[in-house]
RNA sequence: GCGCCUGUAGCUCAGUUUGGAUAGAGCGUCGGACUUCGAAUCCGCAGGCCGCCCGUUCGAGUCGGGCCAGGCGCGCCA
């Protein structure tokens, strides 16, 4: 890659011209923000300075003296400012990468640094007791794309889900089945805390009188769990296909009890003195790794916390052999995974293979106004609705627009905008325009020309190009740093030049030459605008 | 009280990973641009103690410390 020549030529103009070793990979580049600065800089000869007691101006002249770049990559190399050093890219070697992209097509934009490793990426994972609510669907966004980055850098990819259809939390599930049930028999439903009071809960007390009549009672309970965790699993899974999410694996914690995984943990822990017995619990050590007090593990009663499962579950994870393990939560989950990750380390796991992303909440506006939503009173807006409303499309694509670590102002009245105002319209919008000048072009019969790419020299075009050369380095970085927001900023940035493209200058005109290069750059655009929102599973429509 | 996250233009946010040159975008406001491939678009104007203070540095939105404000946690719930 050219970032690979060019900080090769650095170092080498560091030995030659100032006779300094410098460790592969020190060259720090970046891309300076003003187009002026070149395409890449290094502030290197500005860092040497208080090391050679020499002005930084005078390192970057011996450097670049020393430096014969070659002419077909580098157009020129010059030094600015303070002491910058300033790399431009040569025109003809933008159009011959250019030209690589439409024959890559879908696999612009992958790359191979990951070939052969494993990655599991858990999210969603909520109890099967409710539809999902725009929080789920901010952190299934986020997991999908966090998965469909690392496939793109050759990662194999399982996306798990991890539910508990066993728990406290299914009893409350039932009984408040039963209580919508007894309502229906003419009773009154009686909620005490904790339990759901959902309309759907009503639905699903209404299809259990359909199927077995109307002589439940408490001995029924298992039943009225198992219809519920099947009406409402169903639900998700379909809420989840609507976004286009499939998962690999649905994992019940259940099973960790069924094959002896929680009492080996229990027992491995309690082998390391990681455990003690008080007040009849049994208690993880968790002061011993920084946190403010020890846990529980396993009630006085007998019954583990969510803890102890947490554990076992992802010591599976370990056993399955993931090259890494990628954690995704909401920012409520926050204070649970030191534990769980310290225990990990201390039963020998090389937990430098885990990775947590935590993401903060999602609040809703419409009309300017706040959205006041409260899972105890089920006033939250369901993940369903806000398809409805907004379309999948747009409600991914919102989902992902912002760092994970920023609350999430979602702007209902925005995202059903169509128009320039609302981001995912003005992507797709690039799309659909470029599809339909490729259609046009194709009426017209003006594909008969070899491309010459050398035809294209507007700023505007060579704009186009340099960013569209960007695209894979963006792809590896969002995928290294867990940042799909990067995405969606790039995609944006890459419209608004194609749109500005657009205007200035026709793609098809009575010129066949000018008009064949200037479609193999559409080209490459359209394709780098469908990869890159399929990155997001998004739709790229080729008419809006 | 403690922990994590956040604080950048009127609004919503990038930029902080790896300190660098005049801090960017979208929306909103205002003013312009369609006989031609999609005006669902484009061009331009205006708009900034980067929450505050101190420190490190040749250089801080970016690193360190201390405050202030908001969100989320701090359970033998998950």
């Amino acid at each position: 890659m050219i970032k690979e020549y060019i900080a090769q030529l650095v170092a080498g103009s560091a030995t030659k011209g100032l006779g300094l070793e410098l460790p592969p990979g020190s060259v720090v580049l970046e891309k300076p923000k003003q187009q002026d600065h070149g395409d890449w800089a290094t502030s290197l000869a500005l860092s040497l300075a208080k090391e050679l007691k020499r002005k930084p101006r005078d390192i970057a002249q011996k450097m670049v003296e020393a430096m014969s770049p070659d002419p077909s990559r580098v157009a020129a190399v010059e030094i600015a400012g303070p002491g910058f050093i300033n790399f431009r890219l040569a025109d003809e070697y933008c159009r011959r990468q250019l030209g690589k992209i439409p024959a890559l097509g879908g696999k612009y934009g992958t790359g191979d640094r990951h070939a052969g490793k494993r990655a599991q990426v858990e999210f969603v994972s909520c109890n099967p007791t409710g539809p999902l609510t725009v929080g789920h669907g901010r952190q299934a966004a986020a997991g999908d794309a966090l998965a469909r980055l690392l496939e793109s850098q050759g990662y194999r990819v399982e996306r798990e889900y991890y539910f508990n259809d066993a728990g406290l939390q299914m009893r409350m599930l039932a009984e408040s089945v039963l209580y919508r049930y007894r309502e229906l028999l003419g009773g009154t439903a009686e909620f005490p805390e904790g339990h759901y009071q959902g309309e759907y809960i009503r639905d699903i007390a209404e299809a259990c009188r359909a199927e077995r009549g109307g002589g439940l009672g408490e001995g029924d309970l298992e039943y009225f769990k198992a219809k519920a965790v099947e009406t409402t699993f169903a639900d998700i899974r379909a809420t989840l296909g609507r976004m286009g999410i499939v998962f690999d694996n649905y994992f019940n914690e259940s099973s960790l009890y069924a094959d002896g995984s929680i009492a080996r943990t229990r027992q491995a822990l309690g082998d390391k003195g990681l455990t003690y017995e008080r007040d009849g619990a049994l208690w993880f050590r968790a002061t011993g790794f920084g946190a403010e007090k020890d846990r529980v593990l396993v009630r006085s009663s007998g019954e583990p916390t969510y803890r102890l499962p947490d554990i076992a579950y992802h010591v599976t994870k370990f056993e399955r052999g993931f090259d890494l393990i990628l954690d995704v939560f909401g920012s409520d989950h926050q204070a649970t995974y030191p534990d769980v990750m310290a225990a990990l380390g201390a039963l020998g796991h090389d937990t430098s293979r885990m990775d947590v992303r935590i993401h903060q909440f999602v609040t809703l506006t419409r009309g300017g106004q706040q959205v006041k939503m409260s899972t105890r009173k089920a006033t939250y807006v369901t993940l369903d609705e806000l398809f409805d409303e907004v379309g999948a499309d747009a409600a991914r694509y919102f989902f992902l627009m912002r760092r994970m670590e920023s609350h999430l102002d979602f702007d209902l009245d925005l995202a059903k905008k169509q128009s320039d105002e609302n981001p995912v319209f003005y992507v797709q919008y690039a799309h659909a325009r470029i599809c339909s000048i490729l259609q046009h072009a194709e009426a017209k019969d003006v594909r008969r020309e070899k491309p010459d790419l050398g035809m294209l020299t507007a700023a505007e075009e060579m704009a186009l190009i340099k960013h569209l050369l960007d695209y894979p380095d963006m792809v590896a970085g969002a995928a290294e740093a867990r940042e799909p927001h990067r995405v969606p900023t790039y995609l944006q940035e890459l419209a608004g030049i194609f749109h500005a493209f657009y205007h200035k200058h026709r793609v098809v005109t009575d010129d066949p030459k000018l008009s064949n290069a200037r479609l193999d750059l559409c080209q490459a655009v359209r394709i780098v605008l469908a990869n890159g929102l399929g990155l997001l599973g998004v739709g790229a429509p080729e008419r809006m």
